[in-house]
DNA sequence: TCGTCTAGACCGAACGATCGGTCTAGACAA
DNA sequence: TTGTCTAGACCGATCGTTCGGTCTAGACGA
Protein backbone atom coordinates (compact mmCIF):
# COMPACT_ATOMS: atom_id res chain seq x y z
CA UNK A 1 0.00 0.00 0.00
CA UNK A 2 2.85 2.55 0.83
CA UNK A 3 5.86 2.67 -1.47
CA UNK A 4 9.24 4.28 0.58
CA UNK A 5 7.36 6.45 2.49
CA UNK A 6 9.35 9.54 4.06
CA UNK A 7 10.38 10.71 0.37
CA UNK A 8 8.25 12.70 -1.64
CA UNK A 9 9.31 10.95 -4.66
CA UNK A 10 7.94 7.65 -3.12
CA UNK A 11 4.70 8.98 -2.57
CA UNK A 12 3.94 9.67 -6.21
CA UNK A 13 3.12 6.24 -7.52
CA UNK A 14 0.54 5.63 -4.94
CA UNK A 15 -0.76 9.39 -5.56
CA UNK A 16 -0.86 8.88 -9.54
CA UNK A 17 -2.44 5.24 -8.59
CA UNK A 18 -5.04 6.98 -6.78
CA UNK A 19 -6.00 9.77 -9.48
CA UNK A 20 -6.19 7.93 -12.52
CA UNK A 21 -8.38 5.74 -10.52
CA UNK A 22 -10.67 8.21 -9.09
CA UNK A 23 -10.16 11.17 -11.49
CA UNK A 24 -9.18 14.68 -9.26
CA UNK A 25 -12.75 15.40 -8.03
CA UNK A 26 -13.46 11.88 -6.62
CA UNK A 27 -10.28 11.87 -4.93
CA UNK A 28 -10.18 12.69 -1.51
CA UNK A 29 -7.50 13.78 1.14
CA UNK A 30 -8.54 11.11 3.22
CA UNK A 31 -8.25 8.28 0.12
CA UNK A 32 -4.71 9.93 -0.76
CA UNK A 33 -4.32 9.66 2.72
CA UNK A 34 -5.15 6.01 3.21
CA UNK A 35 -3.74 5.10 0.32
CA UNK A 36 -0.12 6.70 0.67
CA UNK A 37 0.13 5.64 4.53
CA UNK A 38 0.74 9.01 5.89
CA UNK A 39 -1.91 11.31 7.89
CA UNK A 40 -3.47 14.41 5.92
CA UNK A 41 -1.17 16.56 7.56
CA UNK A 42 1.66 14.72 6.90
CA UNK A 43 0.87 14.70 2.63
CA UNK A 44 0.79 18.76 3.44
CA UNK A 45 4.32 18.35 4.46
CA UNK A 46 5.50 17.17 1.19
CA UNK A 47 2.76 19.09 -0.51
CA UNK A 48 2.44 22.42 0.42
CA UNK A 49 0.32 23.37 -1.95
CA UNK A 50 -2.30 20.64 -1.04
CA UNK A 51 -4.29 18.45 -3.50
CA UNK A 52 -3.81 20.42 -6.96
CA UNK A 53 0.26 20.63 -6.34
CA UNK A 54 -0.43 16.76 -5.54
CA UNK A 55 -2.20 16.65 -9.11
CA UNK A 56 0.46 18.87 -10.87
CA UNK A 57 3.48 15.99 -9.16
CA UNK A 58 1.41 13.30 -10.75
CA UNK A 59 0.96 15.22 -13.88
CA UNK A 60 5.03 15.71 -14.06
CA UNK A 61 6.01 12.24 -12.80
CA UNK A 62 3.80 11.07 -15.91
CA UNK A 63 5.65 13.87 -18.51
CA UNK A 64 8.93 12.30 -17.39
CA UNK A 65 7.68 8.54 -18.15
CA UNK A 66 6.69 9.72 -21.38
CA UNK A 67 9.96 11.56 -21.98
CA UNK A 68 12.02 9.21 -21.26
CA UNK A 69 9.48 5.96 -22.61
CA UNK A 70 7.59 7.51 -25.18
CA UNK A 71 9.09 10.90 -26.66
CA UNK A 72 12.99 9.76 -26.54
CA UNK A 73 12.24 6.66 -28.53
CA UNK A 74 9.39 8.53 -31.11
CA UNK A 75 12.09 11.25 -31.65
CA UNK A 76 15.17 9.38 -31.18
CA UNK A 77 17.25 7.53 -33.99
CA UNK A 78 16.32 3.45 -35.14
CA UNK A 79 14.04 1.40 -37.04
CA UNK A 80 10.80 2.86 -37.23
CA UNK A 81 8.75 -0.19 -36.85
CA UNK A 82 11.31 -1.60 -33.73
CA UNK A 83 10.67 2.30 -32.37
CA UNK A 84 6.89 1.46 -32.51
CA UNK A 85 7.18 -2.04 -31.28
CA UNK A 86 8.73 -0.25 -28.25
CA UNK A 87 6.49 2.47 -27.39
CA UNK A 88 3.28 0.46 -26.98
CA UNK A 89 5.07 -1.77 -25.00
CA UNK A 90 5.66 0.68 -22.72
CA UNK A 91 2.05 1.91 -23.39
CA UNK A 92 0.64 -1.75 -22.71
CA UNK A 93 2.68 -2.11 -18.80
CA UNK A 94 2.10 2.20 -18.04
CA UNK A 95 -2.02 1.20 -18.49
CA UNK A 96 -1.58 -2.34 -17.44
CA UNK A 97 -2.84 -3.97 -20.33
CA UNK A 98 -5.94 -1.96 -20.46
CA UNK A 99 -7.17 -2.29 -16.86
CA UNK A 100 -5.69 1.54 -15.78
CA UNK A 101 -7.27 4.63 -17.38
CA UNK A 102 -5.47 7.66 -18.40
CA UNK A 103 -4.75 10.63 -16.76
CA UNK A 104 -5.12 12.45 -19.71
CA UNK A 105 -8.74 11.64 -19.70
CA UNK A 106 -9.46 12.10 -16.32
CA UNK A 107 -7.60 14.33 -14.77
CA UNK A 108 -9.11 17.91 -17.52
CA UNK A 109 -12.44 17.05 -15.13
CA UNK A 110 -11.92 19.31 -12.43
CA UNK A 111 -8.18 19.36 -12.42
CA UNK A 112 -7.23 23.59 -12.48
CA UNK A 113 -6.22 25.19 -15.35
CA UNK A 114 -2.34 24.46 -15.41
CA UNK A 115 -3.26 20.87 -15.23
CA UNK A 116 -5.45 21.48 -18.15
CA UNK A 117 -2.71 23.35 -19.94
CA UNK A 118 -0.46 20.33 -19.51
CA UNK A 119 -2.54 17.75 -20.48
CA UNK A 120 -2.89 20.12 -23.51
CA UNK A 121 1.00 20.25 -24.32
CA UNK A 122 1.39 16.30 -23.61
CA UNK A 123 -1.10 15.49 -25.87
CA UNK A 124 0.48 17.76 -28.79
CA UNK A 125 3.64 16.30 -27.98
CA UNK A 126 2.35 13.12 -28.25
CA UNK A 127 1.01 13.78 -31.63
CA UNK A 128 4.39 15.56 -32.55
CA UNK A 129 6.26 12.31 -31.50
CA UNK A 130 3.90 10.10 -33.61
CA UNK A 131 3.96 12.20 -36.65
CA UNK A 132 7.94 12.49 -36.57
CA UNK A 133 7.46 9.01 -36.23
CA UNK A 134 5.49 8.29 -39.23
CA UNK A 135 7.96 10.75 -40.94
CA UNK A 136 10.87 9.22 -40.61
CA UNK A 137 9.05 5.74 -41.87
CA UNK A 138 8.72 7.67 -45.47
CA UNK A 139 5.22 8.89 -45.18
CA UNK A 140 3.80 12.15 -46.53
CA UNK A 141 3.61 15.16 -44.39
CA UNK A 142 -0.33 15.47 -44.21
CA UNK A 143 -0.84 12.05 -44.02
CA UNK A 144 1.95 11.24 -41.30
CA UNK A 145 0.07 14.03 -39.15
CA UNK A 146 -3.62 12.77 -39.63
CA UNK A 147 -2.35 9.32 -38.78
CA UNK A 148 -0.19 10.63 -35.58
CA UNK A 149 -3.61 11.98 -34.36
CA UNK A 150 -5.10 9.09 -34.89
CA UNK A 151 -3.02 6.93 -32.69
CA UNK A 152 -3.42 9.26 -29.94
CA UNK A 153 -7.11 9.02 -30.78
CA UNK A 154 -7.46 5.36 -30.72
CA UNK A 155 -5.50 4.99 -27.20
CA UNK A 156 -7.00 7.13 -25.67
CA UNK A 157 -10.44 5.96 -26.91
CA UNK A 158 -9.56 2.51 -26.49
CA UNK A 159 -8.84 2.84 -22.88
CA UNK A 160 -12.64 4.76 -22.50
CA UNK A 161 -13.99 2.21 -24.47
CA UNK A 162 -11.91 -0.75 -22.01
CA UNK A 163 -13.00 0.34 -19.22
CA UNK A 164 -16.21 1.04 -19.91
CA UNK A 165 -16.75 -2.06 -21.18
CA UNK A 166 -14.86 -3.58 -17.71
CA UNK A 167 -12.50 -5.94 -20.98
CA UNK A 168 -9.00 -4.71 -21.69
CA UNK A 169 -10.07 -6.21 -25.25
CA UNK A 170 -10.35 -3.08 -27.16
CA UNK A 171 -7.21 -1.94 -25.83
CA UNK A 172 -5.42 -4.90 -26.89
CA UNK A 173 -7.26 -4.81 -30.04
CA UNK A 174 -5.96 -1.26 -31.04
CA UNK A 175 -2.44 -2.02 -29.64
CA UNK A 176 -2.38 -4.70 -31.77
CA UNK A 177 -3.47 -2.65 -34.64
CA UNK A 178 -1.42 0.58 -34.57
CA UNK A 179 1.84 -2.14 -34.43
CA UNK A 180 0.74 -3.55 -37.43
CA UNK A 181 -1.16 -0.41 -39.14
CA UNK A 182 0.84 2.34 -37.97
CA UNK A 183 3.16 2.56 -40.61
CA UNK A 184 1.98 0.30 -43.57
CA UNK A 185 -0.22 1.71 -46.29
CA UNK A 186 -3.37 0.66 -45.20
CA UNK A 187 -3.78 3.04 -42.16
CA UNK A 188 -4.56 1.76 -38.65
CA UNK A 189 -8.31 0.37 -39.96
CA UNK A 190 -7.19 -3.28 -39.53
CA UNK A 191 -3.87 -5.12 -40.66
CA UNK A 192 -3.11 -5.47 -44.19
CA UNK A 193 -3.43 -9.10 -45.62
CA UNK A 194 -5.27 -10.84 -42.40
CA UNK A 195 -6.86 -14.28 -43.29
CA UNK A 196 -9.46 -13.04 -45.28
CA UNK A 197 -9.14 -9.95 -46.20
CA UNK A 198 -12.62 -7.29 -46.55
CA UNK A 199 -13.97 -6.58 -50.04
CA UNK A 200 -15.87 -4.01 -50.50
CA UNK A 201 -19.43 -4.78 -52.93
CA UNK A 202 -18.74 -8.85 -52.09
CA UNK A 203 -21.96 -8.87 -50.41
CA UNK A 204 -25.49 -7.55 -50.23
CA UNK A 205 -26.46 -3.92 -49.70
CA UNK A 206 -29.05 -2.30 -48.33
CA UNK A 207 -31.04 -5.00 -46.91
CA UNK A 208 -32.38 -5.17 -42.91
CA UNK B 1 -30.17 28.32 -18.34
CA UNK B 2 -33.45 27.02 -17.24
CA UNK B 3 -35.26 24.42 -19.70
CA UNK B 4 -39.11 23.93 -18.75
CA UNK B 5 -38.93 24.08 -15.21
CA UNK B 6 -41.81 22.24 -13.33
CA UNK B 7 -41.97 18.65 -14.93
CA UNK B 8 -38.99 16.30 -14.64
CA UNK B 9 -38.51 15.98 -18.32
CA UNK B 10 -37.79 19.60 -18.73
CA UNK B 11 -35.11 19.31 -16.11
CA UNK B 12 -33.15 16.51 -17.70
CA UNK B 13 -31.36 18.97 -20.40
CA UNK B 14 -29.56 20.94 -18.31
CA UNK B 15 -28.89 18.20 -15.83
CA UNK B 16 -26.95 16.13 -18.65
CA UNK B 17 -25.31 19.70 -19.69
CA UNK B 18 -23.93 19.76 -16.09
CA UNK B 19 -23.16 16.29 -15.58
CA UNK B 20 -21.47 16.23 -18.45
CA UNK B 21 -19.70 18.92 -18.14
CA UNK B 22 -18.41 18.13 -14.58
CA UNK B 23 -18.64 14.50 -14.32
CA UNK B 24 -20.38 12.27 -11.53
CA UNK B 25 -18.16 13.49 -8.87
CA UNK B 26 -17.46 17.18 -9.88
CA UNK B 27 -21.15 17.87 -10.26
CA UNK B 28 -22.60 19.05 -6.69
CA UNK B 29 -26.37 19.79 -5.70
CA UNK B 30 -25.40 23.35 -5.32
CA UNK B 31 -24.63 23.42 -8.92
CA UNK B 32 -27.39 21.23 -10.46
CA UNK B 33 -30.06 23.52 -8.50
CA UNK B 34 -28.44 26.79 -9.93
CA UNK B 35 -28.12 24.85 -12.96
CA UNK B 36 -31.49 23.82 -13.33
CA UNK B 37 -33.25 27.17 -11.30
CA UNK B 38 -35.03 24.85 -8.86
CA UNK B 39 -33.94 24.66 -4.83
CA UNK B 40 -32.69 21.23 -3.94
CA UNK B 41 -35.99 20.46 -2.25
CA UNK B 42 -37.35 20.55 -5.95
CA UNK B 43 -34.89 18.44 -7.42
CA UNK B 44 -35.65 16.13 -5.01
CA UNK B 45 -39.19 16.41 -5.68
CA UNK B 46 -38.22 15.15 -8.95
CA UNK B 47 -35.52 12.82 -8.05
CA UNK B 48 -36.22 11.20 -5.01
CA UNK B 49 -33.42 9.29 -4.97
CA UNK B 50 -31.19 12.47 -5.32
CA UNK B 51 -28.02 12.44 -7.22
CA UNK B 52 -28.20 9.18 -8.12
CA UNK B 53 -31.45 9.22 -9.37
CA UNK B 54 -30.73 12.32 -11.39
CA UNK B 55 -27.44 10.33 -13.19
CA UNK B 56 -29.54 7.75 -13.88
CA UNK B 57 -32.27 9.85 -15.43
CA UNK B 58 -29.83 11.32 -17.58
CA UNK B 59 -27.98 8.63 -18.61
CA UNK B 60 -31.74 6.80 -19.69
CA UNK B 61 -32.12 10.39 -21.21
CA UNK B 62 -29.12 9.89 -23.33
CA UNK B 63 -30.15 5.86 -24.00
CA UNK B 64 -33.34 6.93 -25.61
CA UNK B 65 -31.56 9.55 -27.77
CA UNK B 66 -29.01 6.94 -28.96
CA UNK B 67 -32.41 4.45 -29.17
CA UNK B 68 -34.05 6.97 -31.62
CA UNK B 69 -31.28 8.95 -33.29
CA UNK B 70 -28.58 6.29 -33.86
CA UNK B 71 -29.70 2.39 -32.88
CA UNK B 72 -32.79 2.67 -35.15
CA UNK B 73 -30.76 3.53 -37.71
CA UNK B 74 -28.06 1.63 -38.01
CA UNK B 75 -30.16 -1.33 -37.43
CA UNK B 76 -32.75 -0.27 -40.06
CA UNK B 77 -32.89 -0.29 -43.51
CA UNK B 78 -31.84 2.24 -46.28
CA UNK B 79 -28.52 2.56 -47.83
CA UNK B 80 -25.65 1.76 -45.37
CA UNK B 81 -23.89 4.93 -46.32
CA UNK B 82 -26.68 6.72 -46.14
CA UNK B 83 -27.66 5.35 -42.36
CA UNK B 84 -23.84 6.20 -41.93
CA UNK B 85 -24.05 9.33 -42.59
CA UNK B 86 -27.37 10.08 -40.30
CA UNK B 87 -25.57 8.52 -37.67
CA UNK B 88 -22.00 10.46 -37.72
CA UNK B 89 -24.69 13.65 -38.28
CA UNK B 90 -26.84 12.55 -35.39
CA UNK B 91 -23.13 12.43 -33.10
CA UNK B 92 -22.10 16.14 -34.41
CA UNK B 93 -25.01 17.41 -33.31
CA UNK B 94 -24.98 15.58 -29.62
CA UNK B 95 -21.47 16.63 -29.14
CA UNK B 96 -21.42 20.05 -30.16
CA UNK B 97 -19.08 19.38 -33.34
CA UNK B 98 -16.63 18.34 -30.44
CA UNK B 99 -17.33 20.91 -28.17
CA UNK B 100 -18.88 18.53 -25.12
CA UNK B 101 -18.08 15.48 -23.46
CA UNK B 102 -19.36 11.57 -23.63
CA UNK B 103 -21.50 10.73 -20.91
CA UNK B 104 -19.95 7.00 -21.69
CA UNK B 105 -16.78 8.53 -20.32
CA UNK B 106 -17.06 10.96 -17.73
CA UNK B 107 -19.89 8.87 -15.71
CA UNK B 108 -18.24 5.78 -14.88
CA UNK B 109 -15.74 7.52 -12.64
CA UNK B 110 -17.81 8.01 -9.51
CA UNK B 111 -20.76 7.15 -10.79
CA UNK B 112 -23.07 4.13 -8.76
CA UNK B 113 -22.95 0.25 -9.87
CA UNK B 114 -26.27 1.14 -11.75
CA UNK B 115 -24.10 3.73 -14.12
CA UNK B 116 -21.23 1.71 -14.81
CA UNK B 117 -23.75 -1.16 -16.07
CA UNK B 118 -25.75 1.05 -18.18
CA UNK B 119 -22.32 2.86 -19.76
CA UNK B 120 -21.47 -1.16 -20.19
CA UNK B 121 -24.62 -1.82 -21.91
CA UNK B 122 -25.02 1.31 -24.30
CA UNK B 123 -21.22 0.26 -25.21
CA UNK B 124 -22.27 -2.84 -25.99
CA UNK B 125 -24.90 -2.22 -28.06
CA UNK B 126 -23.35 0.71 -30.13
CA UNK B 127 -20.56 -1.70 -30.92
CA UNK B 128 -23.51 -3.80 -31.94
CA UNK B 129 -25.13 -1.64 -34.42
CA UNK B 130 -22.25 -0.35 -36.04
CA UNK B 131 -21.45 -3.73 -36.32
CA UNK B 132 -24.64 -4.68 -37.92
CA UNK B 133 -23.98 -1.74 -40.16
CA UNK B 134 -20.66 -2.92 -41.56
CA UNK B 135 -22.61 -6.51 -42.29
CA UNK B 136 -25.17 -4.91 -43.99
CA UNK B 137 -22.73 -3.38 -46.15
CA UNK B 138 -21.20 -6.79 -47.09
CA UNK B 139 -17.95 -6.43 -44.81
CA UNK B 140 -16.99 -10.30 -43.28
CA UNK B 141 -18.33 -10.81 -40.27
CA UNK B 142 -15.20 -10.89 -38.26
CA UNK B 143 -13.80 -7.56 -39.95
CA UNK B 144 -16.98 -6.23 -39.29
CA UNK B 145 -17.08 -6.16 -35.39
CA UNK B 146 -13.28 -5.37 -35.30
CA UNK B 147 -14.47 -2.21 -37.24
CA UNK B 148 -17.79 -1.39 -35.40
CA UNK B 149 -15.32 -1.42 -31.72
CA UNK B 150 -12.84 1.02 -33.87
CA UNK B 151 -15.97 3.26 -34.80
CA UNK B 152 -16.50 3.59 -31.29
CA UNK B 153 -12.98 3.74 -29.82
CA UNK B 154 -12.33 6.39 -32.58
CA UNK B 155 -15.75 8.51 -31.49
CA UNK B 156 -14.55 8.44 -27.28
CA UNK B 157 -10.75 8.71 -28.36
CA UNK B 158 -11.31 12.16 -30.72
CA UNK B 159 -13.87 13.48 -28.01
CA UNK B 160 -11.08 13.01 -25.36
CA UNK B 161 -8.23 14.57 -27.63
CA UNK B 162 -10.05 17.23 -28.57
CA UNK B 163 -11.24 18.21 -25.13
CA UNK B 164 -7.71 18.04 -23.91
CA UNK B 165 -6.87 20.17 -26.92
CA UNK B 166 -9.00 22.33 -26.45
CA UNK B 167 -9.87 21.95 -29.88
CA UNK B 168 -12.66 20.17 -31.47
CA UNK B 169 -10.85 19.39 -35.05
CA UNK B 170 -9.73 15.71 -34.14
CA UNK B 171 -13.85 14.73 -33.29
CA UNK B 172 -14.33 16.79 -36.56
CA UNK B 173 -11.66 14.69 -38.62
CA UNK B 174 -12.11 11.13 -36.78
CA UNK B 175 -16.31 11.86 -37.84
CA UNK B 176 -14.19 12.47 -41.91
CA UNK B 177 -12.73 9.71 -41.94
CA UNK B 178 -15.35 7.38 -40.25
CA UNK B 179 -17.76 8.73 -42.67
CA UNK B 180 -15.05 7.59 -45.82
CA UNK B 181 -13.42 4.99 -44.36
CA UNK B 182 -15.96 2.93 -42.11
CA UNK B 183 -17.14 1.32 -45.41
CA UNK B 184 -14.27 1.01 -47.72
CA UNK B 185 -11.61 -1.32 -48.07
CA UNK B 186 -9.00 0.50 -46.60
CA UNK B 187 -10.53 1.22 -42.88
CA UNK B 188 -11.01 4.13 -41.00
CA UNK B 189 -6.83 5.50 -40.92
CA UNK B 190 -7.44 7.65 -44.13
CA UNK B 191 -10.03 8.21 -46.42
CA UNK B 192 -8.82 6.47 -49.97
CA UNK B 193 -6.88 8.20 -52.89
CA UNK B 194 -7.22 11.21 -51.27
CA UNK B 195 -4.50 14.09 -52.47
CA UNK B 196 -1.42 11.79 -53.23
CA UNK B 197 -1.65 8.40 -50.93
CA UNK B 198 0.89 7.35 -49.08
CA UNK B 199 3.38 4.91 -50.74
CA UNK B 200 5.35 2.28 -48.11
CA UNK B 201 8.98 2.39 -48.64
CA UNK B 202 8.91 5.55 -50.58
CA UNK B 203 10.90 7.49 -48.16
CA UNK B 204 14.24 6.73 -46.17
CA UNK B 205 14.45 4.24 -43.28
CA UNK B 206 16.15 4.51 -39.84
CA UNK B 207 15.96 7.97 -39.89
CA UNK B 208 16.73 10.87 -37.31
C1' DT C 1 31.05 9.37 25.38
C1' DC C 2 27.44 12.02 26.69
C1' DG C 3 23.88 15.65 26.48
C1' DT C 4 21.91 19.27 23.77
C1' DC C 5 20.26 21.26 19.78
C1' DT C 6 18.16 21.29 15.24
C1' DA C 7 15.65 19.77 11.15
C1' DG C 8 12.23 17.54 9.24
C1' DA C 9 8.88 13.63 8.89
C1' DC C 10 4.85 12.69 11.00
C1' DC C 11 0.09 12.72 13.21
C1' DG C 12 -4.37 13.89 15.92
C1' DA C 13 -7.52 17.31 16.25
C1' DA C 14 -9.90 20.84 14.61
C1' DC C 15 -10.97 24.67 11.32
C1' DG C 16 -14.62 26.87 8.06
C1' DA C 17 -16.89 25.53 3.97
C1' DT C 18 -19.52 22.64 1.41
C1' DC C 19 -21.23 18.18 0.61
C1' DG C 20 -25.72 15.26 -0.23
C1' DG C 21 -30.00 15.16 1.84
C1' DT C 22 -34.30 16.43 4.87
C1' DC C 23 -37.84 19.21 7.00
C1' DT C 24 -41.24 22.77 7.23
C1' DA C 25 -44.16 25.80 5.40
C1' DG C 26 -46.05 28.78 1.82
C1' DA C 27 -47.97 29.38 -3.15
C1' DC C 28 -51.19 27.95 -6.20
C1' DA C 29 -54.10 25.16 -9.35
C1' DA C 30 -57.96 21.90 -9.29
C1' DT D 1 -59.81 21.65 0.75
C1' DT D 2 -56.57 18.68 -1.34
C1' DG D 3 -52.51 17.71 -3.74
C1' DT D 4 -48.60 19.35 -6.32
C1' DC D 5 -44.71 22.12 -6.51
C1' DT D 6 -41.69 25.39 -4.62
C1' DA D 7 -38.06 27.82 -1.55
C1' DG D 8 -35.11 28.24 2.29
C1' DA D 9 -33.55 26.87 6.71
C1' DC D 10 -31.40 23.16 8.44
C1' DC D 11 -29.02 18.38 9.35
C1' DG D 12 -24.87 15.35 10.06
C1' DA D 13 -20.97 14.10 7.39
C1' DT D 14 -17.11 15.01 4.81
C1' DC D 15 -14.55 18.17 2.18
C1' DG D 16 -9.68 20.49 1.76
C1' DT D 17 -6.81 22.74 4.85
C1' DT D 18 -4.23 24.22 9.01
C1' DC D 19 -2.42 24.10 13.67
C1' DG D 20 0.08 22.46 17.53
C1' DG D 21 2.99 19.28 18.83
C1' DT D 22 5.58 14.46 18.96
C1' DC D 23 9.09 11.52 17.39
C1' DT D 24 13.48 10.33 15.28
C1' DA D 25 18.01 10.94 13.42
C1' DG D 26 22.06 13.44 12.80
C1' DA D 27 25.27 17.41 14.13
C1' DC D 28 28.00 19.38 17.45
C1' DG D 29 30.15 21.05 21.78
C1' DA D 30 31.90 19.53 26.19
Amino acid sequence: MDGERSTREGLLAPLLEAFRTYGFDGVSLSRLSKETGLGKASLYHHFPGGKGEMAMAVMALSSAWLETEVFSVLEGAGDPAARLDQVLEAFQSFYQRGGKSCLLDVMPIGGGPDVRAMVKALMQRLIAGFERLALDAGMEPTEAVSRAELALVCLQGSLVVSRGLGDAAPFRHQIESLRKGFLSAEGNGRAPRESGHFRPGSGRRGGS
